[in-house]
DNA sequence: CATGGCACTTGCAAAATGCAATCTCTTTGT
DNA sequence: ACAAAGAGATTGCATTTTGCAAGTGCCATG
């Protein structure tokens, strides 16, 4: 949903982001491809929430639309997909951290390690620039 | 949605975030009470995205049942209901922030005045203990 | 040239959402 | 005391989205 759509409800800047995340599966491909190293349509399947095939091709293909991921062709087979983050699907990531962290004070069977908001805690740049580094 | 709920999908902390605000209205209301000074039901329906009277009382109770919001009596009025954000929802400000500062970088057309990036960037840990202390 | 992996697509039932109308309780005005 | 208005919902129903199972088409490997 872009700003130009005749679906946008406003332009706040919360909105934004709920039109394009706003449901219970999209934020779920970019956290496997953000801390998973998931790539592929199969991965992404396997995931513990189980995502059905039909609402994760449409999920793949509005993150498309909306240039936060890529799809590229294998090196190694042509018939396989890899999906890649987009530098505005990386810039995700602080966003990414702070739900982390808060999941982690609020939620008391979270699987988040304790070791987690003492590091993010103390050098959040630290951590940032680490995982983005990590992701090429 | 609970962590002891029969619906919970996972441990994960995205998860987490998504059992409760993976809607496309639930995180409008936080943002009502969080910046725009909004406290009761008739306010929250007056909102840009016009969110529907029924969608409204059940994300609120769903609110209250997760322990984000408290509803109290006003002062001056018994009939009129006061929606307030507890510690809890009050710990969403980094995240509310951290999409703020995404979508003031990647929508054209956000309504986010320029300013609020070099705020943000130069001055985030005094920018969310002004914003705190003005929820009292 | 058969078998399997990969990335979808389709069909259909169930659940969630959007919208208008209605309802109850409380307050305010006369 | 009574009428009208404000606040906070609830209800009914059509539309949309989701969940699940089954099926399709295209490479790749033996």
């Amino acid at each position: 949903m872009t700003r130009n759509s005749k679906h946008c409800r406003s332009h706040c800047p919360i909105n934004f982001v709920l039109e394009t995340f706003g449901d219970k599966w999209t934020l779920l491909i970019i956290r496997d491809l953000m801390f998973k190293e998931k790539r592929t349509y199969n991965e992404f399947l396997q995931s513990d929430e189980k995502i059905s095939t039909n609402i994760l091709a449409d999920r793949l293909r509005k993150l498309e639309e909306h240039e936060i991921v890529t799809k590229t062709v294998a090196a190694d087979n042509r018939s396989k997909l890899i999906y890649s983050l987009t530098t505005k699907g990386k810039d995700l990531l602080p966003i990414m951290l702070e739900i982390t962290a808060w999941s982690a004070k609020h939620d008391t069977s979270t699987n988040t390690p304790d070791s987690f908001k003492d590091v993010f805690e103390s050098s959040k740049h630290e951590m940032i620039a680490k995982i983005l580094s990590e992701l090429q």
